[in-house]
DNA sequence: GCGACTGTTACGCCGCGTCATTGTGC
DNA sequence: AGCACAATGACGCGGCGTAACAGTCG
């Protein structure tokens, strides 16, 4: 019932590629065994390696994954990590809203600027041949 | 009326590091004139400056700008050079739209990771002392 | 003895931050 | 002579990609 994996059917089944469990690794993030040089991953790593790509997905740096990871391993005041965790989630949350805010931000000025940019190219279809001192490109973006 | 800058006032009134300054200098994206060692921007660098900091900020990176404004600068095919800008926006506006969508997936895993945490905490104040084996922290998020 | 996999080592990328060191001008 | 600025050069970070080369297994 042991189902182990060699680096690359993990890396394969998780979506990366066998360089990225190599680097987690040598960041301590994760300790297979070894049978002679090769990596055995068992299930336990697999699951664990989930969870850090999952943390990856939401934006934790591998630093703060490391962390957590290795209080909740400690086991140690259950409850008091829990409460940590919570404020790194929270944390997190507001770092996630404010990237938000800053890309609508940037898909607002990328959008207007289409905008004038078009404008320009309209203008162009319809008195052609004339020489109107154009502006550079991204001049009216702002 | 010629309005000139040290390297300390520009960054400043542009709100980053004279290394940024110098950084860009080094990647071709501006060419102030020197006074012996000393860089002097003109006013007409300061506009190049904020443009390439306006590209920034909506996502494009150094390369492309450079790109676009080597491209504006020969002035050739106006036309062409509009629709070719045009083209690079649409390609930025997906790449945010993706990233936007890849946000609110992520604040929606942290947010439902936070609410299940939360329920353990509440457990643990209801019935403390009760030795339920606990489940690791973020095994809670998938 | 070939190919598919594994291993290690080490440099590259991007956008600068951060020293360390050496001018230069007032 | 001191102080604030400027200059160059080089390494650091994060998260791997990408060789380059060697070993191992079927």
């Amino acid at each position: 019932l042991q189902t182990t994996y060699s680096i690359g059917e993990l890396s394969h089944a998780l979506g990366v590629t066998p360089r990225t469990l190599r680097f987690y690794e040598d960041k301590g993030l994760i300790h297979p065994r070894r049978q002679g040089l090769s990596r055995i991953y068992s299930g336990r790593d697999r699951a664990r390696l989930e969870l850090i790509l999952l943390g990856r997905r939401v934006g934790f740096s591998l630093a703060e994954i490391k962390a957590m990871l290795d209080h909740s391993e400690l086991g140690e005041g259950r409850t008091a990590q829990l409460r940590l965790a919570l404020s790194h989630f929270g944390r997190q949350l507001e770092r996630l809203a404010t990237q938000k805010r800053d890309i609508d931000t940037a898909i607002g000025a990328v959008a207007r600027t289409m905008a004038v940019v078009e404008g320009m190219l309209r203008q162009r279809e319809l008195a052609d041949g004339s020489d109107m001192h154009a502006t550079v490109v991204m001049e009216a973006a702002e």
